[in-house]
DNA sequence: AATGATTTGTTTAAAATTTGACAATCTGAA
DNA sequence: TTCAGATTGTCAAATTTTAAACAAATCATT
């Protein structure tokens, strides 16, 4: 039986990284590139590159780096990304309304399939073809639809009720843009994106005077 | 001369949470806390938190703990969130005019003074009082109003000319939504967030059978 | 006032991450 | 085919980060 090694969430972080910049180059028309050439692209250490990719196997090739059209796609596969995901959007405020018109997500599979909010006037809308439908037919829904992801896009007041709401109908992973930390088990994927973190990092920044 | 040592980044992104947390426990009532009480309630251990804020000086006392309200406080001048911050949106799409609506932000001491766009149909809306200018206006706009941070909420493709066109007019913070690495002199400060690779994380979560 | 329980700040140890180095191997030109 | 140059995969060293341990100080109770 085979041992899987864990691969450090640090590595993790990166792959996103690695992938974009394998895509701009493959639009560029760029067939090979070496870890040291990326090195220099990305400014990050071309010991890092290789190190981090071999945590998944050898893609390159001595003497002659990496195939970027391949490198991309095995990258793409690690990061799950040729598969297909249903995305529901809890809460059709500023925010969730911005993700769910934001169109490269469904290009890279994952597809927004219901947009849900707690105020019965937005009942009827629809963005891109997917009507915002009432909170009270998250069950009903679900019946009929899996969701593989819930984006929290609520007021961090009700944030926590509704991913208890969520957790409950089975949704195993969570996209949290509420400024709050759910509370799940174990085996539930969370993933924040707190905005007003992200601004206090810049204000440390620009108040303490560092620089990047 | 006193020499100022560096803060490891991985401290500096902590500092947000713990703010959180203390600002929580404030409107909870709660008027002090043990870094062990602080360790069960953020997950993180108490060894952390303790060295992380003795990064910047002694905040507790031995045998009582730290003062909620006197460390969020302390906390809140690291961050630098007493000062105010002129914000400007680059680029008034979904995303861009869900940042300009949040009015958290402007509580936490950054304020949306100038909303720009590229098409000159959004001329004339406002944005919870601020008007949408057409990017044409920019170079007249800085001549009277500070910019402190630009929020890049353009298409990539057009994300890296305007950012060049913002440093030109002396622009020193950036935080960026555009799916690319802007390039910015070393004394700019840069904050990404990228939504794509946010989803990422998720989608590898999900298809290697990694928990959080 | 005395004492046992707490809890910090700080030192030390452990773990994780990043960087450097280089043998093995491939490329591509002659 | 040969060989110099390039470049990976991987091992080892260096650095950074995290966790554990504990003396010193404070609290709270009797």
């Amino acid at each position: 039986m085979e041992e899987q090694r864990r691969i450090s969430s640090a590595v993790i972080n990166r792959l996103p990284r690695y992938h974009r910049h394998l895509g701009e180059l493959i639009e560029m028309g760029v067939e090979r590139i070496s870890s040291g050439e990326l090195s220099k692209r990305m400014h990050v250490t071309a010991s890092q590159i290789r190190q981090d990719l071999n945590n998944f196997g050898g893609f390159g090739q001595q003497g002659y780096g990496y195939n970027v059209q391949y490198l991309y796609q095995e990258i793409g596969k690690i990061l799950g990304l040729e598969k297909k995901y249903n995305m529901a959007i809890i809460g059709a405020g500023n925010l969730g309304r911005a993700i769910a018109n934001y169109t490269n997500f469904e290009k890279s599979g994952f597809g927004v399939v219901g947009i849900f909010d707690i105020n019965p006037e937005l009942k009827g809308k629809t963005i891109r073809g997917v009507p915002v439908r009432h909170m009270d037919e998250l069950d009903e829904f679900l019946k009929h639809e899996k969701i593989d992801i819930a984006a929290i896009t609520v007021p961090k007041e009700n944030a926590l009720e509704v991913a208890d709401r969520l957790l409950k109908l089975g949704v195993k992973a969570f996209w949290n843009f509420a400024h709050i930390d759910l509370n799940v088990p174990k085996d539930v994927i969370v993933e924040n994106v707190h905005l007003s973190e992200s601004l206090m990092r810049i204000s440390y920044k620009l108040s303490s005077g560092e620089k990047k």
